[in-house]
This record gives structure tokens, sequence and C-alpha cells, in this order.
RNA sequence: GGGGCGGUAGCUCAGCCGGUCAGAGCAGCGGACUCAUAAUCCGUGGGUCGUGGGUUCAAGUCCCACCCGCCCUACCA
């Protein structure tokens, strides 16, 4: 199997927030998981430099454009590291090689086929937005935004030809060819074909673009639209337009292309690029995956940060004060599939602390603690003292055994069957899962009554945890990739022993109290 | 204005095609244990399932209207 993943690429105005960290970690789940399946995996992200947002932004700062976007598109980049992003490729629009000659071919593409053409354009365009409305959009015959009369601007522009592929779009979408996820994402792109699809411009005069942008083809007076440009990303790095193997391996040839997608740019991914692809002869996305918003502490996250989100919902700042797996997790767990979830400190500290440290982090301890305390930390049964088969079938007696196997049989198939339907929140708690039950098993299974009373049970106990423990930090890794490497390392003896038991999260809230004299 | 999504216990959320669906986790309260980062385990949940109608033998679960929050409606994940 292979397996295209792409997260949107936003574009550079402003630092990143953790709306797109959410994006960020939800393809990087997916990455890891089927890459340890043994799948061949391409995980890309990037930037959408070419937005006119991004000169605004520069002019307000002060800063040549593309040494603004520059600086920008390096945040959106390092975000690799303190999110611990497996990424194959960043591929940035406005200035990687593969990008302005894979846009070209992919609008000649579609020229060819007689999806676009030259009309008249006359709309109500506003200076200060630098945008076009709809009549309806404007109250009182004014800019909602600024409140100023907007002017009546003509222009030739490019129109594509959406109206003509909106049958073949719909068939593919209801028929599942392209699924968009969740259904209830996929109602709304129905329902929104099916209110009839308009032909949709794709080029602005250089003038009003500023200058900033890819040139049409032959007609060097426009820019490309940015979306067009933008969406493009997911071809041109594939070598789209500058040749090489990529495009047949993850591409035309894929078993799965998924774009990973914020639901305001629902409809840019399952109807106007999958149209575009359908006009230039090429195999739609496999998936296009919808996540809804995040806000913090109840009000939304602005993209220009600084104000009321600030430093609460700068990803960065935050893996640094909680660590990454914390923030991780907290992406993870508590955002639900449908619905925009809020992000308050408080929320991570809490699910960090109950299920990071006191949950996965404790276990690990204690069952390390106890193998080194009861057997010299020499991994039971390894020694020989007592074969794997006769250890299970002594644990199997055992209260409460056989719901720990069974916890630990079914994690995988758990996750896979979340993960095919991209909740990411039933998956991790699939794993977590496994942890709860061993730390049940603990209590239940009372080792260090065993261990008083020299019963042959211990070694086989023992065994169960460990393996449970194992099992906690094999499958754990697509979520917290660092911590699943501790808890590895953790149950993995050197030399016959395991390593002396260290607390593998540190707890986030306010430090534990002191133990209550005996 | 049009289209869409959400509104379920203090908090975060599950509830697919209508009939043990009124639930889970967290918090709170009570108890147990001592291997462990006082961590863990057990017990404990009367909330008009946003509001008002309707369909049905039966409705969070379908239909209509309305209220609240959010997204889209030609360049914000």
């Amino acid at each position: 199997m292979t397996v295209y993943i792409t997260t949107t690429i936003p574009y550079v105005n402003a630092r990143p927030h953790l709306g797109f960290a959410l994006e960020l970690v939800q393809a990087d789940v997916l990455a890891r998981f089927h890459r340890r399946r043994g799948e061949a995996v391409r995980f890309q992200t990037g930037t959408d430099d070419n937005s006119l947002k991004n000169v605004l932004a520069a002019e307000a700062a002060g800063v040549p454009v593309q040494e603004f976007v520059d600086r920008n598109a390096e945040a959106f980049v390092a975000l690799r590291e303190p999110l611990e992003l497996a990424v194959d490729d960043v591929i940035r629009t406005s200035r990687d090689p593969r990008h302005r000659p894979g846009v070209e071919r992919l609008w000649r593409a579609c020229a060819d086929a007689g999806d676009l053409y030259r009309e008249h354009y006359e709309g109500l365009y506003c200076v200060g937005c630098e945008q076009f409305y709809q009549p309806a959009e404007l109250t009182g015959g004014r800019c909602p935004e600024h409140g100023t009369e907007p002017q009546r601007v003509a222009e030739e522009n490019w129109f594509f030809r959406l109206s003509r592929h909106a049958d073949r779009l719909h068939d593919a979408i209801a028929g599942g060819r392209l699924r968009v996820e969740p259904a209830e994402r996929r109602n709304e792109v129905l329902a929104f074909i099916a209110g009839g699809l308009a032909d949709f411009s794709i080029s602005r005069s250089t003038a009003r673009a500023r200058g900033w942008g890819i040139p049409v083809p032959g007609d060097p007076g426009q820019v490309v639209y940015v979306w067009w440009d933008a969406l493009g990303n997911y071809l041109t790095a594939l070598g789209y337009g500058t040749g090489g193997d990529d495009l047949r391996r993850w591409w035309t040839g894929a078993d799965r292309r998924v774009h990973l997608v914020g639901k305001g740019v629902l409809r840019f991914h399952a109807v106007y690029w999958p149209a575009m692809l359908l006009s230039a002869g090429l195999p739609l996305p496999t998936h296009v995956v919808v996540h809804d918003y995040l806000t913090a502490n109840g009000r939304k996250i602005s993209k220009s940060g600084g104000n009321s989100g600030g430093d609460a919902a700068d990803p960065v700042a935050l893996t640094r004060a909680y660590g990454t797996d914390a923030v991780r997790w907290w992406l993870l767990r508590e955002v639900p599939r449908v619905g925009d979830a809020d992000f308050t400190v408080e929320r991570l500290i809490a699910r960090a602390d109950d299920e990071l440290a006191n949950g996965v982090g404790n276990l690990v301890n204690r069952v390390v603690s106890m193998i080194h305390r009861y057997r010299a930390g020499h991994v039971p049964g390894a020694a020989g003292a007592a074969g794997t088969a006769e250890l299970e079938r002594v644990a199997a007696g055992a209260p409460g055994t056989a719901e720990l196997e069974r916890a630990c049989r079914e994690a995988p198939e758990r996750v896979a069957a979340a993960l095919a339907e991209f909740d990411f929140r039933r998956a991790a708690s699939a794993v977590w899962a496994v942890a709860d039950e061993a730390n049940r098993y603990v209590n239940l299974a009372r080792p260090w009554e065993l261990a008083r009373d020299g019963d042959d049970a211990l070694d086989a106990v023992l065994a169960a945890l460990l393996r449970a423990c194992r099992t906690v930090g094999d499958h754990l890794e697509p979520f917290l990739p660092g911590a699943a490497a501790r808890v590895t390392a953790q149950c993995a003896p050197v030399d016959g022993v395991l390593p002396a038991p260290r607390p593998l999260f540190t707890r986030l809230g306010s430090p534990a109290r002191p133990p209550r004299p005996a």
C-alpha cells in the first residue's frame, strides 16, 4: 500500500497557531501509523506564500514581501521539531523550483481540456479588503469590514468551467471514490454541488495583486488566483511539471491520496480541486479529511495572534512549557471528530497528568520497580527459569489476566478501526485502554502479596504486566513518538536487566503532596 | 439572505439505520491498598438529552419552526 498524506499549506502572514498544529499532528499520526505497518508513506506539508494577504502583511510590517514571507515560513517549517513530526517534504510556493512549472502545467492541462476561458468580469471591489464582494454580502451597500462603498471594477479574468464537472464530482463523492470525512462534511459538499456550481475566476490582474504571484501562462497581465496556485502544491511537489518518478509513485499510482483540511477550506478541496484534477485528467484524492476549529479560552484564535489567544495558542510556547507529549496528547485525546474544541492550559495539564503521568508513566514505573524489587530487574521468563508458555499458563489462572490479555490483543485492531475513520480520539483511547487495564490488573493481582508468600504466580503476573507495558509503548508510537520510545526503552533489558525505573512523564500540575508518614 | 455543522450530567464528550440510550471519562463524595511520580483500585451519576410543535404503539434518535454558537457564501489552518 502506498499512501500520500498532506496538510493544507497555510498562508504565512503570521506565526503558526495551535489550529494548524492540530492538522499537522493528525497527519503525522496517520503517517506514522501507516509507516509502522510497512506501507510506503509520504507526508507532506508546506506554505502558501503567494497570497495577497502576505503582501498586505508585509507592507504593513514595512518589509519586502519575499523577505517577510521567508521569515514567517521559517516559523512554520520549524514546527517539525517541537511537534515531533515525521515530515518527508515541505514545499514553499514562492521559492520551490518545482512549484511554478507545475502550476503552469496544470493551467495548460486544463486549458487544453477546454475548461479555461477569458471573460469580462465586473464586481464590487473593496480597496481596503482587496477583494470582491457579492451584493448580498454588503451591509447597506457598504463593505461589512470597512463601512466604505466598494468600487465597481471591471476587467478581463480567466475562468474555470467548474459547471462542466458537477455531475462527475457528485458521483465521485456520493459513490465514495472521493471520501469526504466525516460524513457530515460529505453531506455539506453534496448539498453545495446540488445547489449548482458556477464557474469561478482563476486569475487576477497583476496590478491588483501588486505584482505578487505566478503569472498566467501566456498572459503576463494576470497572475494565477492564489487558490489555484496553492492547491497545485499537492501535485507540484511530486514533480508534476518538473519530472521525476514521484508523481507516478505518490499520485497517479498511489493507493491513497489523503488531504487533511480545516472546515474553512472544505469547498476548495472537495469541489474546486477535484474538478481541476478531472479537467487535467488526473486521479482524484481518495480522502479529504476535515477537522473543525480550535478556540483558546473560549475565544477564537486569531491568526494575527497577539490579542486574545496570544501565547495560549502558540504551539511552540506550549511545547516548551509543557512538553511535546502533553500538547500532542491533548490535540489527539480531547479534540472531538466533529465540532470545535476549546483549548485551555488547565485541560492540557489535567489530561497529561491524569493519563500520561499517573496513567501510563506510573504504570511502567510501578511494573519496572516491582521487577527490580522482586526479581533484581531480570525479566520474568527470560532467564529460562520457566518457559514463556508456562508463565502464560500460570498467569491465565490469575484474576483479571484474561481482560488484560484481551486489551493488549485488541488494541491494534481498535486503533486501526478508529484511524480508518480518522477518529483520532477513539484511536488514542484504544492505546490508553491498555494502560488503564494494566493498572487495574496490578491492584487485582497484588504482586506484593505473591512476593511475600513466595507464590509461583508472581513471575507470570510480572511478565503479563511487562507485556502490557510493551504493548503500550509499541502502539503509542504514532501518537506520542517520544514517550513511546521512553516506554519501550524502560521495558527493554540491558544485559538481561531492565533499566532502573525512572519517571517517564513529569507532572505538570501542582507538585504531588509528600507521602503521608507511615 | 442562502447552505451546513453543533447545542446530551458541574466540565469534556459517546450515543449508527427510532424501541435496556439516558451513558463514559474528569471533577466531587465514600472506601481499599502500598508495587509506584499520593500514584493506583473499588463504590457512588434524578441531567425537562437547546425551546415549541408534529409523526409514531414508541423519539436525544425522524419532520417543521424558533433560539444560541460556529463554518461557508470568489485568497485564513
